[in-house]
DNA sequence: TCGTTATTTTTGTGATCACAATAAAAGCAA
DNA sequence: TTGCTTTTATTGTGATCACAAAAATAACGA
């Protein structure tokens, strides 16, 4: 409930051409998905237009903005924090993950042309690369340009921002998930899904694109481990 | 792009526990989820704080926030309005709906105890009464929150926000919809899925559910009824 | 020392204003 | 009338301020 935790934002340039409140907003939103600030963290307005050398009018719209993605929670008192994980809310979110991404992919497949393979195999590739490399930080941030790519081939995408709203909500822990990722991934499940994508196999796209999210997160394996995390990520209460 | 139909709100009393923001964004929402703002219609800050008899500051959150909700559309000037439909979009979110929703069913199963399913018993049989009345207005109304009495029986519930954005994305369509149930409703699938429910089948439950959402667009059954019903609703551009 | 009350500070909310960008209207030439 | 330019009006954005509610702090009594 305090706030004596600082918070350290990557502060990007600020485009002319883009509004206050859109900067406001991405730079929040990325703190929020990779976990700079951390669950429980109260948000105060003034403090981050302080912190963000802003109006606390932008700070106010990117707040609100994020709340309704579910990315921020406003509690009773009117106070705004990144909400508490807990291991069944851990789960479900990954269930949810699971059902509607697989659903996306189901629906891109019909609309993926050589161009966008091509681009799917590009991202695979570095992704592979970053990980070689040890690199663990763009790791998430690269995964989830694949499935972005992978899902908004459909014209007629519905489901992304709905997806992206679990991300933003799993964000803390999709970067403990990319630092583990070289070790549960022994089976490149990428690689599984361009193959079903080249067969035009629904069936095989699914559940490649299932078992990438599940392996993703078994760093939480077993509830113990789980545990764990959730309260390394909490522990600023 | 022009604002010459007016906008008829069903102003609601405003309760001195609600700030008003929260109210403008219920106002707001219940007007465009039951089609009383039309798609293409162009808002205006300004416009609709005077309708609403309150300063511009609360109408400009409530509409970021319908935005980030998928329920408006901010374009590129920066003029929000209700997004237009297509074909091609109506199908993906009915897909979407049916994949998303039997999801949170199954997921809410083990959760449902005596008392819930007697309040959906409850539920459906006011349906049925309000549908035998010829009372159409507020069926609508009432099959959502059968839907939304299944799935937060999950107390872990994660879907529900995301379900809530589709029905919004969806909504001058779902009052066509509920005008059409009497015809289309042969076979009464809430009756079926509480059946499911009685016998802990997952399967059933969710076979149920997809065929009330299926069952529930059928006005639409054919690609030309649908694009009369798109036609209608997007007359004013 | 600890629990309770009173005071001060901080906070979200909502209103109002200034300004630049956009859209609408008017003016004008063919 | 039609197409283009100029002018005017309207709009979203962002800053600042007032106020009531809430939280943090101080004061006080056991």
């Amino acid at each position: 409930m305090d706030k004596n935790s600082p918070i350290e934002f990557t502060l990007a340039e600020r485009d002319a051409s883009v509004t206050i409140t859109q900067w406001v907003y991405s730079t929040l939103r990325n703190a929020v998905m990779y976990g700079q600030i951390l669950p429980g963290r109260a948000l105060t307005i003034r403090e981050l237009a302080k912190e963000l050398n802003v109006s606390p009018m932008p700070v106010r719209e990117a707040l609100r903005q994020l709340a309704a993605e579910n990315a921020l929670e406003i509690k009773g008192n009117r106070r705004v924090m990144v909400p508490n994980m807990t291991a069944m809310k851990f789960n479900e979110l990954c269930q949810a993950r699971m059902a509607i991404e697989s659903h996306a992919a189901e629906r891109a497949l019909p609309y993926i042309d050589e161009a966008r393979l091509k681009t799917l195999q590009q991202i695979d590739a570095l992704i592979d690369d970053t990980q070689m490399a040890g690199d663990h930080g763009p790791v998430s941030a690269l995964n989830q340009e694949f499935h972005r790519t992978l899902y908004s081939a459909n014209p007629h995408q519905v489901t992304l921002p709905l997806i992206e709203s679990l991300w933003l909500q799993l964000g803390p822990f999709m970067k403990l998930a990319s630092a583990h990722l070289e070790v549960s991934n022994q089976v490149d499940r990428h690689t599984e899904a361009m193959e079903a994508i080249e067969k035009r196999d629904a069936i095989a796209l699914q559940l490649a694109i299932k078992s990438d999210i599940r392996e993703g997160f078994n760093f939480a394996s077993t509830p113990e481990l789980l545990q764990r995390f959730i309260d390394e990520s909490n522990r600023h209460n």
